[in-house]
DNA sequence: GTGCTGACTGCAG
DNA sequence: ACTGCAGCCAGCA
């Protein structure tokens, strides 16, 4: 704690960023942040996300559009419900039209 | 203090 | 095309 970690502080805000029907993936906010090969830790902090209302962690989702983080919501079923209640599809915890719903902080911040 | 695990990803075999 | 391994950061035993 006496280090303060910005890895986390940073996904939050990259994530709280995402716009309505649009979802990304752990690999470009890492990316973002300077730390492609810390998407695994991008996820992680997901995890933690959970105590932060304001972080929409349904719309992260993997490179491939996979819902694989769906296991640690409530319920199985509310990351796709989340998901499809702002207009994205998800078809077999996989997201329909993922390179159009696609949002790159890269290149949307840029 | 050391080591393992995890909501990932890219390269190698 | 499919499978396996290594790299990154933070939390817990």
């Amino acid at each position: 704690m006496s280090q303060q970690s910005h890895f986390f502080e940073d996904v939050y805000e990259v994530v709280k960023l995402i716009p309505k029907g649009r979802v990304t993936s752990y690999g470009a906010i890492a990316k973002y942040l300077g730390a492609a090969k810390s998407s695994r830790t991008v996820g992680y902090a997901m995890n933690a996300a959970h105590s932060l209302p304001d972080v929409p962690a349904q719309r992260v989702v993997n490179r491939n559009g996979l819902l694989t983080g769906k296991h640690h919501f409530a319920t199985p079923t509310r990351m796709q419900e989340l998901l499809e209640a702002e207009g994205v599809i998800v078809k077999n915890d996989q997201v329909i039209d993922f390179d159009v719903k696609f949002w790159d902080p890269m290149k949307e911040l840029l």
